[in-house]
RNA sequence: GGCCCGGUCGUCUAGUGGACUAGGACGCAGCCCUUUCAAGGCUGAUAUCGCGGGUUCGAAUCCCGCCCGGGCUACCA
């Protein structure tokens, strides 16, 4: 898709604080932050806090950190400010107020008395007789005059609304079947539905890359830009949804993955997560897989990007993470492990780490691997045979110099007086020192 | 219910009418290497391309119908 005047290139991300910060919020920066480095553009921050009830002033400090976690860094927000600001919608709540006002006095928008019962009555009803559902306009018709509380509500024009998505190409809705929705709480504060689009435009952003659960959101916030003399964005994008492993659209309640939060306690990789995000919807049509941020940058393009939900699998993310710990070298991997050993010193910890390298998915599963070193270790149920090379191996490991080659040969000597394998004489030893099949060399 | 977006191995995907006996990756199985495991190397199994009709010499690819999944249809975002 052609960018006209690339220097213009402005996109966004609009998370709510409602929770902890969500994998779609990463994987949508994500590709945001692409699509503005791509074209020298600017990549904005706003928070999205109008639904006052959900709203917790310390999710957005999570966002925050989740969002730095991954490098994925803005140019403007509320917390840094810039030319547009203030990027958090509670604090803008007079310019939507103003933009109610003058759509209210052009008629194009008009105060609704209905309640939410007669609203939900209403609905039933269409339902009961199998028709569309669309606000009968009661309060456009023949308002009301003893009531005071209302909502302001958008008079939908109609016709056809078209617009570019740079995924699925021209896109086309008939807004003859959207019933007037509203833009004005009775609380004062805006729906998402006008503030975003608002936002949108008096930010000048020039395209809007979100999840594809906004795709039929998007004629109603045209309608709306339309009606308020704004320019539209130059285009959209819809990325497909991230889907929990049951098919689901991923959901904070049920699915922990959901939390970004989680992948920095496991000791994902920064890198490795948003290497395996970007590979989720999208690929390169080569056989590579894992790709450096720069590399993303300059084959990332929005008409790879897959139209299907694509489904979060665990395996492959630990896979891309266990390829990115091996091309860590040792001392930047040690580095990264004492926070997940704090049993353990700094050199023992650069000691163990070669021999760690290879077995771990994630960084926690060190002190899964090292445990033994702080704990003893259950007493396996071992067999006679077992514990006869056991006590074997203490004998002639008692004067044995305590270093690794000498260990070996010590051992290799049980080994062939046992005349039996080396799995049969290591296993039992293994599993009496570490507690564990899986372990480092002894 | 209406509108919209989808549907290729278990999963992520390649594929845009003939080179497809449908390719790769993860996972899985086996072998090799190895003091175990892991890593690495090799080999292998797994897809009637959602279903049914067309069009065509030829369809995963084009057309129609259906089915299934998801999203929107909220004084949530």
């Amino acid at each position: 898709m052609a960018v006209p005047d690339a220097s213009k290139v402005r996109v966004r991300i609009a998370p709510s604080p409602t929770g902890f910060a969500h994998l779609g919020t990463a994987s949508t920066a994500l590709y945001n932050v692409l699509f503005a480095r791509q074209h020298g553009g600017t990549f904005a921050l706003r928070i999205d806090d109008t639904d006052l009830e959900r709203n917790r002033p310390a999710y957005e400090q999570v966002i925050y950190e989740s969002l730095h976690w991954l490098e994925l860094d803005w140019d403007e927000g509320p917390d840094m400010g810039g030319p547009f600001a203030p990027y958090r919608q509670s604090e803008r709540v007079d310019t939507y107020r103003e933009h109610s006002v003058k759509l209210l006095a052009e008629g194009k928008a008009y105060k609704c008395y209905c309640t939410p019962e007669e609203l939900d009555a209403e609905r039933k009803q269409a339902q009961a007789e199998k028709r569309p559902y669309k606000y009968s306009r009661r309060c456009l018709i023949d308002p009301p005059q003893d009531r005071a509380e209302f909502t302001v509500r958008f008079k939908v024009p109609g016709g056809e609304i078209k617009f570019p998505d740079m995924i699925r190409g021209e896109m086309t809705f008939d807004a003859g079947l959207i019933g007037d929705f509203i833009i004005m709480k009775s609380d004062g504060f805006p729906t998402y539905q006008f503030a975003s689009p608002v936002d949108d435009a008096t930010m000048k952003i020039s395209h809007v890359i979100r999840g594809e659960e906004h795709l039929s959101n998007t004629p109603y916030q045209l309608m709306l830009i339309d009606a308020l003399g704004y320019e539209r964005p130059e285009a959209y994008a819809h990325m497909p949804l991230i889907l929990a492993k049951d098919g689901a659209k991923l959901s904070k309640r049920k699915h922990p993955e959901a939390n970004l939060a989680l992948y920095r306690q496991q000791g994902y990789l920064p890198e490795a997560l948003i290497n395996y995000l970007a590979l989720l919807g999208w690929n390169p049509g080569t056989a590579q897989e894992i790709f450096t941020f720069e590399e993303l940058l300059r084959v990332f393009s929005f008409d790879r990007v897959q139209h299907a939900g694509a489904r979060f699998d665990w395996d492959k993310l630990n896979w891309i993470n266990g390829e990115y710990i091996r091309r860590l070298d040792d001392e930047e991997l040690a580095r990264r492990l004492q926070p997940f050993l704090p049993k353990l010193e700094e050199a023992t910890i650069r000691r163990a780490t070669p021999a760690l390298k290879t077995r771990m998915a994630k960084l926690a599963d060190a002190a899964d691997l090292l445990e033994y070193l702080w704990t003893d270790p259950p007493v396996p149920p071992l067999d006679e045979e077992a514990l006869e090379f056991i006590r074997a191996a203490i004998a002639a490991l008692s004067d044995a110099q305590w270093e690794p080659p000498a260990i070996h040969e010590k051992l290799m000597a049980v080994v062939e007086a046992a005349g039996a394998k080396p799995n049969k004489v290591f296993m039992p030893i293994r599993l009496a020192v570490t507690g564990k099949k899986i372990s480092p060399p002894i």
